[in-house]
DNA sequence: GAATGAATAAACACTT
DNA sequence: AAAGTGTTTATTCATT
């Protein structure tokens, strides 16, 4: 029978260095048309009345926040936007031949070590934060100057209604340049994020995606620009909008509002509906209020302290009554979620453009995390997006950022990953000795799910699908089924890869193939796969040192382990080996695969009742005897959240009996 | 440049 | 006989 030809996608180019200059398809992130640079200089004056003008001005200086917001947010993805403004970074020669035009993102990270990913990035962010504060500054040293005006104005004409809206204006732009102060530093942690390497061991918890909550956002802001005098000004003008309005605008984002035009409620409740807030982990009792939460009233601007709900809602009934404005706040907190949205159906496009860059099925309709996949997810799911210990609500695997989920597939996508999307021949596997099964764990639901392949070695794969079960023996067609269920990859160009695992379980010794009575099964012999090549840096333990920092996993522990939890490795079953410290034990095995870390988790994780001992001795068990005795246990990481137990286990039996393949 | 490991392709044998 | 399984050889590429 002929190989159908699938050698197009796998072969066609060798990526590395040579292929890379061949690819040119950009993501066209959310830059969109690239006329609109020079948007506006908020200059417009004239015979508009003051308030036309605060209008007009606050039109402009939006859209040209907006086009700088989109541009630094993109900044990464269009070269044209961070042209030589990296000049420290150390870029290698075969990048620095080619025109910028032609790098993708993904190129980048082809090309660029990590580290260097790392520095870029690094400098990105720093420049951006540099322009966003300069830009902010600006515009608030124009808002001021008109403020007085206004005032001057103002004394000399009834103050009732104009300058109401004026404040209002003020308000409004202040509030919508703090919100955009937000998206960007979000856009600019995400930028971080997706890109990072994992090999960066310097990513700061609040950088991950997990991690960012609005709360650590505000944080930030307030350290980054603490010297801004914004809510002085205003202050001055008698308003009570501080800076606490950025706590409105940010939890707020998560929720569309419905256009409330002229009389929101008394309460405000229309525009903040919000069931949950981000930053109400503590909050959120039964009998709690959107606007209250921490004792306080959440009314933008509004920090007034109530003790309970009742004084609470007495509160907001004096306080915030229905007038002219709570009226004006209402519709300021309206314009937020306008903008809010927009951003976010922004960065929702920018997704989808990705995945489908990736190719990745954008109806991915699990925006929230989806366990694992081998078992229907249906199970898993409830407990993996709580169990976290460190309370962050994503699995790393599947889990998307609170509001826009951008990180459907790699986002902790290694760079050693995205090395390999596309045609490859090299599994990284082997030289940066990522555990793959930490790099699948963590990777698993993208790999699921889009067409890249995995950048591991059949060997390891065949051994990762072995160690998998609980009596450590596949068939064939199990192993088969395990590639296909496991990477979307494999769901093609099958006699391809069928032919190649054949063909590895033939050639490595490692694989012990054993008669059983419903045929043969394949079993990994471990001491022959340790054999099979020497230990690229298994021991040293300053590697392992600095792979675990590299990886983050101090920081990042808890949602890394928990990735691997979720990631199911079956042999994990029991709930209670969980060793927080242990991260760094698995890593040091070193050895770089899928396997390695499996099988100490296997070796480890014995208390699972049904694994079998064997591996380490030769001598191969058939499948008769679910297990003897749990092995050894080394101290293994792995924490096992508590949704193990749903796992896999059941995972082959899906395959022999169960027609059951959900996976997507 | 050689050695090595891995991926791919393909031929062939055996079994079901 | 066909399909699946398993073995083997050859070629190519990448890495060391």
């Amino acid at each position: 029978m002929m190989v159908e030809s699938a050698s197009e996608t796998i072969r066609s180019t060798p990526s590395g260095q040579n292929g890379v200059s061949s690819l040119t398809n950009q993501p066209d992130g959310g830059g969109g048309g690239g006329g609109r640079e020079g948007a506006a200089s908020g200059e417009a004056n004239g015979e508009m009345s003051p308030v036309e003008l605060l209008h007009f001005q606050q039109q402009q200086a939006l859209q040209v926040a907006r086009q700088f917001l989109l541009q630094q947010a993109t900044g990464l993805s269009s070269p044209s936007s961070n042209e030589g403004k990296q000049p420290a970074v150390q870029v290698p020669v075969s990048v620095a031949m080619m025109s910028p035009q032609m790098i993708t993102p993904q190129q980048m990270q082809q090309i660029l070590s990590p580290p260097q990913l790392q520095a870029l990035l690094q400098q990105q962010q720093a420049i951006m934060l540099q322009q966003l504060q300069e830009y902010y500054k600006k515009q608030q040293e124009q808002l001021h100057l008109q403020l007085l005006t206004q005032q001057q104005a103002g004394k000399q004409q009834p103050k009732e209604q104009p300058l109401g809206n004026k404040q209002l204006a003020f308000q409004q732009q202040l509030l919508q340049m703090q919100q955009l102060q937000q998206q960007h530093l979000l856009n600019l942690q995400r930028q971080g994020l997706v890109s990072l390497p994992p090999g960066q061991g310097t990513v700061p918890l609040q950088t991950l995606p997990q991690a960012v909550c609005p709360s650590d956002l505000q944080q930030l802001w307030k350290e980054v620009t603490a010297a801004q005098p914004v809510e002085d000004s205003i202050k001055q003008e008698g308003l009570d909008l501080t800076t606490n309005t950025s706590n409105s605008t940010s939890f707020s984002a998560a929720k569309v509002s419905p256009p409330i035009s002229h009389h929101p409620l008394p309460n405000g409740q229309s525009t903040m509906h919000t069931p949950r807030r981000d930053s109400s982990s503590h909050e959120e009792t039964p009998g709690s209020h959107p606007l209250y939460g921490h004792g306080e009233c959440k009314w933008p601007g509004c920090e007034t302290l109530c003790e309970d709900l009742g004084q609470f809602v007495k509160h907001l009934n004096t306080e915030h009554a229905l007038d002219d404005r709570s009226t004006a706040q209402c519709r300021v907190q309206m314009q937020v979620v306008q903008q809010l949205e927009i951003q976010l159906a922004k960065e929702s496009e920018r997704l989808q453009a990705m995945m489908a860059h990736l190719h990745m099925r954008p109806s991915e309709p699990k925006p929230f995390s989806q366990p694992l996949n081998l078992v229907s997810s249906a199970t898993l799911s409830k407990s993996t997006s709580d169990t976290f210990p460190d309370g962050l609500p994503h699995p790393p695997t599947s889990a998307t950022a609170p509001i826009t989920p951008l990180r459907q597939g790699p986002s902790v996508i290694s760079s050693s990953t995205l090395h390999n999307v596309g045609p490859i021949r090299r599994r990284n596997s082997e030289k940066f000795c990522t555990p793959i099964s930490s790099e699948l764990a963590q990777n698993h639901e993208f790999y699921k799910n889009a067409d890249v392949r995995p950048p591991f070695t059949y060997a390891s794969l065949i051994r990762q699908a072995i160690l998998e079960t609980p009596d450590r023996q596949l068939t064939l067609n199990e192993i088969y089924n395990w590639f296909t269920r496991m990477f979307a990859y494999f769901r093609r160009n099958t006699a391809t890869w069928k032919n190649a695992v054949r063909h590895n379980l033939s050639l490595h010794k490692c694989f012990v193939r054993v008669e059983n009575v419903k045929g043969a099964v394949w079993t990994v012999d471990e001491h022959e796969y340790q054999k099979r090549r020497p230990p690229k840096m298994t021991g040293s333990p300053t590697l392992v040192k600095n792979m675990i920092s590299g990886l983050g996993y101090g920081a990042l522990n808890a949602s890394y382990q928990a990735a691997l939890a979720e990631s199911s490795f079956p042999l994990l079953n029991s709930p209670t080996m969980i060793n927080t410290s242990s991260a760094g034990g698995m890593l040091h095995v070193g050895h770089d695969d899928v396997s390695s870390t499996v099988e100490q988790v296997n070796s480890n994780g014995s208390n699972s009742p049904r694994l079998s001992p064997q591996q380490y001795s030769h001598p191969v068990h058939v499948k008769e005897e679910p297990a003897e005795a749990e092995d050894d246990s080394r101290p293994v990481s792995l924490l096992a959240t508590t949704n193990q137990n749903v796992t896999i286990a059941d995972d082959r039996d899906l395959e022999e009996e169960l027609p059951v393949e959900d996976l997507s």
